[in-house]
DNA sequence: ACATATAATGCAAACGTTGCCGGGAACGAG
DNA sequence: CTCGTTCCCGGCAACGTTTGCATTATATGT
């Protein structure tokens, strides 16, 4: 067992500090400082002395004095209704890895789909002095008075995915209309004719421009909308299914659905096989959809892709050019990026 | 669009702080300090002024000048090797959940399964004077230097899931010999008797403890162990299909494979059907699988549970006790948390 | 030798907060 | 009238770092 020294005794040993190199070599703070940060106002001589003694106690700069003093903490603050789905984790893997290098820290709080904590988080954010945050809204939110007060305040703010559409600031979004223009009109080439939009809550913006590219792709083929096909709902799995078996009920049945996300494509699923229906035979499937397992799935899936890590790695690089060159806009002020589609068993020719 | 008033003047608008309070009501800062607190050596009326005053300005105070005066951030560092996969992020997810309520943030980073990365990042936790750490290590770890390191500097620092058993400091795991005990008695009370175990690198705690609980079900059933069936691969795709292409020339051929891991599990069930062996009529099928997508995949995989949102909650629990009491241990060395098994297709009786 | 330029270093303030110490005012007791 | 006590509050220092300015010592030019 490789056991800690200070295992043993309580007292914890304190970082070393500039003023513990000062007092050894017997000069003072600053010229510490300078020497360490190179400047050429310093004896070479007494450069080398400060450099040499800082490795061999293995002095680091304390960040929070530094946070203090210039009034930023190099941390970005993110905000996700759940961090434990695919989506969700590899967009943040996404921003760590720019957020890594460029010498930034991630701190990740989730809203649990709830407004309510979604405006606590960024008031904790705000009184942590944190230099730019990176969101993805609730279910709930169809207000952004809480990212305009934290934009009045000076933080910087990229939105991503499910944005909110009266805040005016950078977003990273897929091309959700596109997206889900390709799969409708995928189920239309396949010859589904009655194409069911199971989606979430209307006043989301992923869910406006999804519905958008749905209805563009069934007036593409002359298709009339049906009102009662359209099905909104949370992402409680009983209200799901409650809303499909209900959907089911229709006559006639709709022979395709459309799914905007992952956990309403899984409930879908689920429903589909509780009621012995055969995918694709008796109905179709397409779904916004990007865990890598649904490829295993039986039936295989098609899925619409979003590019997640990409999108991680945009906000990043938006956010963070935003708090360096402090300035609250952006010359992108939409990133929008291309879903791609993958076909699979789910949709194929009945 | 509601625009933020400082988007068309760049200069940004200072937090309010306790100076400034104590400049408008003409008092000095301290006495302004201790109303804010509630302190009772303040006279009733002049902490009333104060605390209106406060609430009005909508004053918040700086916690990194509160890090910087008591040595503490309020921030707990979390290693992984990859976020973007369910068992990380849902145990994140845990992390966060506790930490949230006890004023704790938390700030990710991922070693990608580098030991190099792995060191990197503990140094510059270190450096940001972050009060704690709960990692589980990476693929490559097999020295626990860089850990003991920073619990000699005083850093309580939890493991969970991989652990470093050089490393003397709490652990939060599960039942892995249990639970690979368990998957390997199903099997064999399925009538297989050939059983392979895929696993991972083989200094990893996991895998020595999988690998007991795997042997101790054979030496029940009195089946002897086959070498040639035991492999060791990482996380790479390309490397666990050709060790398990490589398995499967042996004659005789396993009938049932143990897969260690969600990549490992899902490699294997590529590669065999890539090559064209039922599951389970040809061969079986048990994983450690946590991902709920898993019970839809053709054929249903037979999975070993962790609990992961526990596992989260529990290493939170557990460090920031070991940071609020001021210790480097706790009395429970070790939390053991169940496995749970979920039979399903993959392992039906042939 | 003296004035001046130059190089190297120290001092002090600042960032926002808290806590110790000290002091003035009011008041009661003697 | 004096002393002691209590109540409120201000001043100062400290946390670790940077930076503008002052200071000292040395070198250069005449």
């Amino acid at each position: 067992m490789v056991k800690g020294l200070y295992l043993y005794c309580m007292q914890t040993p304190q970082p070393v500090t500039i003023k513990d190199i000062a007092r050894k070599l017997g000069i003072s703070a600053s010229t510490v400082s300078r020497a360490l940060r190179g400047s050429t106002e310093i004896n070479d001589d007494t450069r080398k002395l400060v450099q040499d003694l800082a490795k061999e106690l293995k002095y680091t700069p304390n960040p929070i004095a530094l946070s203090l003093k210039e009034k930023r903490s190099k941390v970005i603050g993110v905000i996700v209704p759940e961090i434990a789905n695919y989506f969700c984790s590899a967009v943040i893997a996404g921003i760590e890895d720019i957020a890594y290098n460029m010498g930034y820290h991630v701190v990740i709080f989730q809203s649990h789909e709830k407004y309510e904590r979604e405006v606590i988080n960024i008031n904790l954010l705000a009184s942590r002095r944190i230099d730019g945050l990176i969101i993805s809204v609730s279910n709930e939110t169809q207000k952004g008075a809480h990212l305009a007060e934290l934009i009045d305040k000076g933080v910087p703010v990229v939105m991503f995915d499910r944005i909110c559409d009266e805040i005016d600031t950078p977003r990273v979004v897929t091309d959700d209309a596109g997206g889900a223009y390709d799969a409708t009109c995928h189920l239309l080439e396949q010859g589904y004719r009655r194409i069911a939009h199971v989606t979430m809550a209307p006043y989301l913006s992923v869910t406006k421009n999804r519905m958008k590219g749905y209805m563009e792709a069934l007036k593409k083929y002359k298709i009339p909308v049906q009102k009662k096909w359209i099905v909104h709902c949370d992402f409680d799995f009983a209200n799901i299914k409650k809303a499909l078996v209900k959907l089911l009920k229709n006559t006639p049945k709709p022979n395709a659905i459309l799914a905007t996300s992952e956990r309403i494509a899984i409930g879908c699923f689920e429903v589909l096989k509780e009621m012995k229906l055969r995918i694709p035979a008796d109905i179709a499937m397409v779904g916004f959809f990007d865990n890598p397992v649904c490829r295993f799935i039986d039936p295989s899936l098609t899925a619409i892709h979003q590019p997640t890590f990409d999108i991680g790695q945009s906000a990043a690089r938006l956010l963070i050019t935003m708090i360096e060159n402090n300035t609250l806009h952006h010359q992108y002020k939409t990133i929008e990026l291309k879903t791609t589609m993958e076909v699979r068993a789910s949709s194929m020719r009945k």
